[in-house]
DNA sequence: CTCTTAACCTGGACGC
DNA sequence: TGCGTCCAGGTTAAGA
């Protein structure tokens, strides 16, 4: 489900909510997450305060003075903030009670979510090697270009490389690449300085549109109210194989990078 | 270091 | 209706 701007709209939704909250108990009904919640959450955060709620590429970071809750959406993770009382439905894995009576709650069918416990989420194995978030003022064409020297990966997985930039994931890469008329599957280091320059640029402003749209609702992403995310009606090539090109009239194509669904335009990418 | 592949898991869509 | 197959927003561990 999500990408940056999902776990973004995310972040938006629970922050205001969470924020000066202490945590009242932890309800764990499966741990069997990515990796295993752990079983002594709840000794961990009760009766400590949520300091922040942070965003770092997918992961949401809740601050405590003690350490950090990582949480990680996988492909199919939701929250909700919900009154104390919601009973519980399928997959609901995880609550987090609050002291003001409500929770927030964890939901992900496919489980390939997180939620971890680190005294230090920034030196934390999981974060500690990511690369800049797109919207960091390191992450340009430049520092695109350098990193690709050499490498002759395809430049749609060399963008989703969370190493290289975190936060890209299959639907952006594909609308990144269509606006900056790159083909997906282009070696990475045969791409020039200019063309990077607008890759970098795409990438910020696809991202930043989906964020004003609430991010992108294919099946089941809702925000932790329950809306979903309108970016959908803004997407130019995923999801529309055998369409026309919105650009030119050819025929969007389907094809599969790295075991990923790719869409591009044949004759608007190069 | 670079790159590819398999694996984790559930559910919905589709064809027969 | 039921059953098999394929597909899905992510990421890492293993191996070449």
């Amino acid at each position: 489900m999500p990408e940056l701007p999902e776990v973004e709209t995310t972040r938006r939704g629970i922050a205001p909510h969470l924020t000066g909250r202490r945590i009242a108990d932890v309800i764990i009904r499966n741990p069997k997450l990515r990796w295993p919640v752990p079983a002594d959450l709840a000794e961990r955060v009760r009766g400590w305060q949520i300091q922040a709620v942070r965003r770092r590429a997918k992961y949401l970071v809740l601050e405590f003075d003690a350490g950090a809750l990582l949480i990680h959406l996988g492909m199919s993770g939701n929250l909700r903030v919900l009154p104390g009382d919601s009973p519980a439905r399928p997959h609901d894995h995880v609550d987090l009670m609050l002291d003001d009576g409500r929770i927030l709650r964890l939901n992900d069918p496919r489980r390939f979510g997180a939620l971890l416990w680190t005294a230090d989420w920034r030196s934390h194995p999981l974060i500690a090697g990511l690369g800049p978030e797109p919207f960091d003022e390191v992450f340009t064409g430049d520092y695109l270009y350098e990193r690709a020297q050499g490498r002759q990966q395809a430049v749609k997985n060399f963008i989703m490389d969370a190493r290289v930039v975190s936060g890209v994931g299959n639907i952006y890469a594909s609308e990144a690449l269509f606006r900056a008329g790159i083909h997906p599957a282009r070696a990475a280091g045969r791409i020039g300085r200019e063309r990077y320059g607008r890759l970098a640029a795409a990438i910020r402003e696809v991202l930043e549109a989906s964020i004003a749209a609430g991010g992108t609702t294919l099946r089941d992403f809702t925000d932790p109210s329950g809306k979903p995310g309108y970016f959908v009606l803004s997407l130019q090539v995923y999801g529309r194989a055998d369409l026309p090109c919105s650009r030119c009239g050819s025929t969007v194509r389907q094809q599969r990078i790295g075991q990923r669904s790719s869409f591009f335009c044949a004759r608007c990418q190069h």
